[in-house]
DNA sequence: TATTGTTATACTCTATAACTATA
DNA sequence: TATAGTTATAGAGTATAACAATA
């Protein structure tokens, strides 16, 4: 994602301080984005980075990353669902989601059970330290959300919202 | 992505008809992604796999993926420039921007020629065929930017772009 | 010594194909 | 025959370390 795992925060790069109008004395040439910077597509890119890279830093304290924080809020949401309804529901092919899974329950905060009435298929449950993890995680999201969106105010968080999912469903 | 690159839109998802209010007779049980679909980090996740989605629609005809596509408006818009300046204002490392750019060379669409001043650098150019290229692949973007932010309106359209800004600036 | 471009390398994410066990 | 979960595998994106040429 664009965005990654390893988070080092180390260079914290220089912001320009007067953001109103070009600067008398100019430190860098300053490229020109052109069409980037009026397009939905790059932009979300650059905002999901953004924000991505302050979830690491949030999350990596507990270890958690942000398609496990996803399927442990879920889980917990949604007891006893089937592995693929999870992945569907999610937007991850099965196929992936099995390490996933694998991860989650190895450190026992998930764990799968035969559905009664489809051997096939296993139904998701948390641990009780999966649910004492989620209840952690659902304070630390919190705070990270009202952080990332600090500059857009509550107004424009609600608006954000809205927008975002008239983007991911208008298919 | 969150995206991919190899774009399978073979199967069309079923999309639900009823948009207004909980359907009588509901297929599948739904599931719940609770704080997920109230968070600005996930939502954006959603919304840029639908964008990039059509965007590889729209841009595998010409075999351009949204990096190279930066690549080639930046240049077009700011020739001459030092290939590590590009990267830094793209937010690609240098070690990785060395194979984008070694591939648009291989196309004949851009070129380095080394900077007169400081035969380390490499400054980037476009060829005719690059300029060429980019003047379609600026029709291209308009048309997709506008399918995908159909639902929103332009009204929506002009506050998601200042939105994704003070997103990606709020650091 | 520091910087530019480069190579080598590693890890995550996402994708497809093919298997197994059940239905 | 179809489905749920799984394994193996491959490609793109992104990260770090280390090198040569040049400043």
């Amino acid at each position: 994602m664009p965005y990654n795992n390893r988070m080092t925060r180390k260079n914290a790069k220089p912001r320009r301080k007067n953001a109103n109008g070009p600067a008398p004395t100019r430190a860098a040439p300053a490229v020109d984005l052109d069409v980037l910077d009026r397009v939905v597509g790059y932009l979300l890119r650059r905002a999901q980075l953004a924000v991505f890279h302050d979830f690491f830093e949030t999350f990596s304290k507990v270890n958690v990353r942000p398609a496990q924080f996803s399927v442990l809020v879920v889980i917990d949401r949604n007891p006893g669902l089937k592995q693929t309804q999870i992945a569907d529901a999610l937007g991850i092919k099965r196929t992936n989601f099995v390490s996933l899974v694998d991860g989650l329950e190895r450190r026992g905060l998930a764990e799968r059970r035969t559905a009664a009435h489809d051997r096939r298929s296993s139904a998701l449950y948390l641990t009780d330290a999966g649910k004492t993890l989620v209840r952690k995680l659902r304070r630390m999201v919190e705070v990270h959300d009202r952080r990332v969106t600090t500059r857009i105010g509550e107004e424009g968080h609600r608006q954000l919202l809205e927008l975002l999912r008239g983007i991911a469903d208008g298919r």
